[in-house]
DNA sequence: GAGGCGATGTACCGTACGGTACGGTACACC
DNA sequence: GGTGTACCGTACCGTACGGTACATCGCCTC
């Protein structure tokens, strides 16, 4: 996989001064936005744009690879671990996804290469994925081998016991996102769903060692009905 | 909520064919198909597409609004339950849940709307949102405010769990799918998934009485590592 | 069979966009 | 000072699209 760093260095800051540019056209008017209106808002010509992009798709595409290689979510990077860390990465990792779908940059983003998708035009939908869920992905998994090797964990797939992860963390919140609906979660609702996702996480692939500290409470909403 | 009969009844046969070839239109190419392409696959005039239909978001909207009516995912009408019976419809609704979503159409659809809630210029997700997701949501609340109420389930806010059932099952496969990537899940997978996904989900928010049959399993993987 | 009506097919208009070409300017290097 | 390069601004071209106007045709009614 091609670095963060490689991929800034694709570009110059004036070119990353147009990408910019693109990302907030992306951001206020979805991919609807034509190159003159890029020229106008990022000052350069057509032509420019032309010679270091090569076409409309080219700069779609390097757009999309810029700003993914900006997104960095989760941080474990191999410490020790016992229950109360591997709950608090979790969490941790759990925010920090829920910011990154939640904020507008990856919103538009996401629109755009759905929308791409559809067309059969190119591959952006390939790179969102590419750089977004593949990079939690490939930070995540090194923590849940961890929580199994630690014996905190017990399950077969990795890949599989991820994508559960992620399920319980997003729910539905990204499509729902895409499709318009309104608001955007704050810190705190992102916090609480972070944890509820962690616990039920836990709940499911936890071992007796790593034992919840809120015990006999249910993991699921809160106060349970009995 | 509008029925699904009272939509229907808003078209006419002729009307309906038009609307089947837009679709179809929509999943071969993506939203990027122009009106004078859908006239001639439909062998009808252009003018009639704007006698009828409005404008060009006349049309989608009223695709959308035609095929969502089409869509029903589960069944449960208020029998008797226990915690066989339970887990069979959370299944149900599951595979149903996962047929939809992994449709040909049901992806052009969302991706439609998904382009649209970004250039802002309709409701058209608001539209797909209510037809798929608020529709399920419909008939799955009352099985579990009945799975509830009999003691079989526990939790607090049945939209809070309703949305994690949701995430259980459908994890990250609908925008995986949106982005394109492939292949689509065939019936062996689907029904995987719908098992896994209600055990997951029976984990969670089951309680003694309605214990798995298959105990000593983990739920999360299969052969649990220790 | 005459007339009305709804639908089809097509020609047309205005516009917006992707992409190209060209003149002008700032600056670096010789 | 001359030359080359990189960039900006803008004018331009071809195309494709949304939307409209109009002529024609089939069908139903009287």
């Amino acid at each position: 996989m091609t670095s963060a760093t490689a991929i800034k260095d694709d570009f110059t800051s004036r070119q990353q001064e147009v990408l910019e540019v693109v990302l907030q056209l992306m951001v206020d008017e979805g991919d609807g936005f034509s190159l003159a209106r890029v020229a106008r808002a990022a000052s350069c010509s057509k032509e420019t744009l032309y010679k270091w992009f090569g076409d409309r798709d080219g700069l779609l595409t390097a757009t999309v690879r810029w700003q993914a290689s900006r997104v960095h979510a989760g941080d474990y990077s191999g410490g020790p671990l016992d229950g109360d860390r591997l709950r608090s990465h979790l969490e941790n990792f759990a925010a920090n996804w829920l910011s990154v779908i939640s904020s507008p940059t990856s919103i538009a983003l996401n629109r755009v290469a759905v929308g791409q998708a559809g067309s059969g035009k190119s591959r952006l939908g390939t790179i969102v994925l590419a750089n977004g869920r593949m990079a939690v992905a490939d930070r995540l998994k090194p923590l849940l081998d961890a929580g199994r090797a630690t014996g905190l964990l017990a399950f077969d797939d990795t890949e599989e016991v991820f994508r559960t992860f992620l399920g319980l963390v997003g729910r539905d919140v990204q499509i729902r996102l895409l499709l318009g609906e309104g608001p955007l979660p704050d810190n705190q609702k992102i916090a609480a769903d972070a944890k509820r996702a962690a616990d039920q996480f836990l709940a499911l692939f936890g071992t007796e060692e790593g034992g919840r500290p809120n015990t006999g409470e249910a993991v699921g909403s809160g106060r349970p009905a009995h």
